[in-house]
DNA sequence: TCTTTTCCGATGCACTTGCATCATAACCGC
DNA sequence: GCGGTTATGATGCAAGTGCATCGGAAAAGA
């Protein structure tokens, strides 16, 4: 057997590095070249990981998508001390948000995915696929304050998750576009969660 | 006095332009070359009208930035039978978050430009004005609504107009990424402003 | 050690980009 | 008309792009 690489780790090493250049100086940016550097890697082996930029960026997508959703899950799961729904909740969404400074790359990356959805038919998929995802996580979750008897048990879950799905992710824009800093989305997000409690 | 030139025009058709690539093929696909033909205009007159290619993009979104703002003020000033504040409300909002299918390249516009923001100073300038300026007409919408007694007194205008813009903007996301219909977004944020009106 | 198979990375290539240049055309006051 | 001024658009240019190619390096079994 002929010399073997492990392909899995390259492609994170890759869309990690596709991540910081997308964070620190936009889309444009994202070549070839500058993602084999930033990867440490050279051309090649990118080439030889990704048949296209395209296919490149998508993994990097599915990356993110995929990070996010497990740091929301692992929050749930984590719960190990029985925690109030209302926190738990207004914790998930501000995870979700990417609000916290460490997130703000993220935030940025996954905000010019959207921005590119409509042009490709496999990214906006992968985004429909990851919102419907979260958007299942946020009914559970009000459901489960409703059995805790936190949130009243006439609430319409299905809409609550849209609305609040919308606010998150309208933080988000406004956190990357300065309109807000973290302190203040999260405040604004922890104060709508509340209002559900009434 | 030599050849004069109506150059405020051409700025706007040129705007234009760059609006209906964004729309149609992304954010890359603006080069001066694309929009010269977009527009209609030789490459050279582009050039003379904008000292840089930058220059061109943040003219098109303050040009978009100002049509939306109008278009929202005009929605507000034209309301002539006196209506009730919150349909006014809602409806201005969903003027704001760009739920219409035509105004869905106007939204694509703008979302590539927030994306952009974090890059650019001068963009970020121009986004923080105009998020400021939304944010006074919804306060104002909100402030109404309480003056004919539709929404409580004790709502937090300053607040609650951060959770609406944020709402819209979520939605203006989620339709574009393909989550939601414009319709399904429109039921959301109706039903988030006649909560208010509890 | 040698062979075989996989992987690497440098190079080439056709193409596009933003911007600069400049001869020419279009215009206005005379 | 005509001179002087300004706008125009074709062209040039260097830099950068994604992708294809391929000789040889590297590793594992013989």
């Amino acid at each position: 057997m002929p010399k073997q690489v492990d392909y899995e780790e390259r492609r994170l090493r890759i869309a990690e590095a596709v991540c910081a250049l997308v964070a620190r100086s936009g889309m444009e940016a994202v070549s070839l070249r500058d993602v084999a550097a930033e990867a440490d890697v050279s051309m090649g082996a990118v080439q030889r990981c990704f048949r296209t930029k395209e296919d490149m960026l998508l993994f990097a997508l599915e990356h993110i998508s995929q990070r996010v959703s497990e740091r929301a899950d692992q929050r749930i799961a984590a719960t190990s001390t029985p925690q109030a729904a209302t926190t738990l909740l207004s914790h998930t969404l501000a995870e979700l948000a990417l609000l916290d400074e460490e997130s703000r790359a993220q935030a940025h990356v996954w905000l010019a995915f959207v921005g590119h959805a409509p042009t490709s038919e496999r990214l906006a998929a992968v985004l429909h696929e990851t919102y419907a995802k979260l958007h299942d996580l946020v009914v559970w979750l009000i459901g489960y304050g409703q059995d805790t008897q936190e949130f009243p048990p006439h609430l319409d879950a299905v809409q609550e998750a849209h609305t609040l799905l919308a606010v998150a992710d309208g933080l988000t824009v406004h956190v990357l576009a300065g309109h807000h800093s973290p302190e203040t989305a999260s405040a604004v997000l922890q104060r709508h969660v509340d209002r559900l409690a009434r």
